[in-house]
DNA sequence: GTCAATGCAAACTCTTTGCAATCTG
DNA sequence: CAGATTGCAAAGAGTTTGCATTGAC
């Protein structure tokens, strides 16, 4: 699989659009960087996309990357799996449950319904691999960062 | 939030069952790793884990607690919220899609459903923070990493 | 031209490994 | 008792920071 070359000229698109409206510096480095990510279909991890870079940038540095993401991230251009920063966190409840998790601060909270237990998955997915556990993820801001809120 | 201690002795007991059936020693250490984030509502990192179980052992190292963690992982005691082993994954699709995510390798692919993308988040979430996104997560063994399987 | 962004190098934090000592089953 | 597991110490990754230089707007 790949991404077509519309839809990444879609995402680069919007990205620029974005980033504009952000106020940041739409730099060589950030626009290889965003490219990296978009034109991939397996959600690559910071070595990955440094690697990829390079390719085209050679001078460019780890931090740059490292600092880019972070800076994608905060102004929601791009959205990272999982908690934040590398930070895996564990989880005993082995019973049928759901998360919130706070994209700022990775704080996840369990709730349940018995109707997303029920849920599904379409008949494509067994393509990828054996599934079996499905939960749902509702990603947003926790009533904690909200409050801590800064630029805009 | 507290878990009840009913709910905690049932995680607990659970743990022994499945521990015990993998073949693995029940050490002191393990036992006290697993019930710090049994007892947690809060997803604890690698950090919070080793604190907590130092105060029941303090002479437990850092380097059990990882090692104890990715047995648990491996064994199916516990789960990981998001990619395993700390390496954040980038996405730059802004679409709605979902995701299927190996628990072994941690590689992601994304699929879609327009029904997915209408999931309704239940009330009692709202009191969590403010969700601007709802994402199904499938989890399981990816075709690539169940060819590759050693021990039962 | 100005100020944000980059590259470099060094510091820092997180995670893993080898090995002898210890403990579980 | 045997072999898995632990603790220690040291190495190896991964990530962050300060500062002079560069480049986008």
């Amino acid at each position: 699989m790949k991404v077509s070359p519309e839809e990444l000229k879609h995402r680069l698109n919007q990205f620029k659009e974005s980033a504009k409206q952000s106020g940041i510096k739409l730099t060589h480095q950030r626009i290889e960087i965003f490219k990296e990510i978009a034109k991939s279909t397996t959600h690559p991890d910071v070595a990955t996309i440094y690697k990829g870079v390079r390719k085209r940038i050679p001078s460019v540095s780890l931090d740059t990357v490292y600092r880019t993401l972070w800076t994608f991230l905060d102004l929601r251009l791009i959205t990272s799996l999982g908690p934040n920063r590398g930070k895996t966190r564990f989880d005993a409840n082995m019973k049928p449950h759901h998360h919130f998790e706070c994209i700022k601060c990775s704080k996840t909270y369990d709730f349940y319904s018995k109707e997303f237990d029920q849920i599904i998955i379409p008949d494509s997915v067994i393509t990828m691999g054996n599934v079996n556990k499905v939960q749902v993820v509702a990603k947003g801001l926790c009533f904690q960062c909200s409050k801590i809120k800064e630029k805009t």
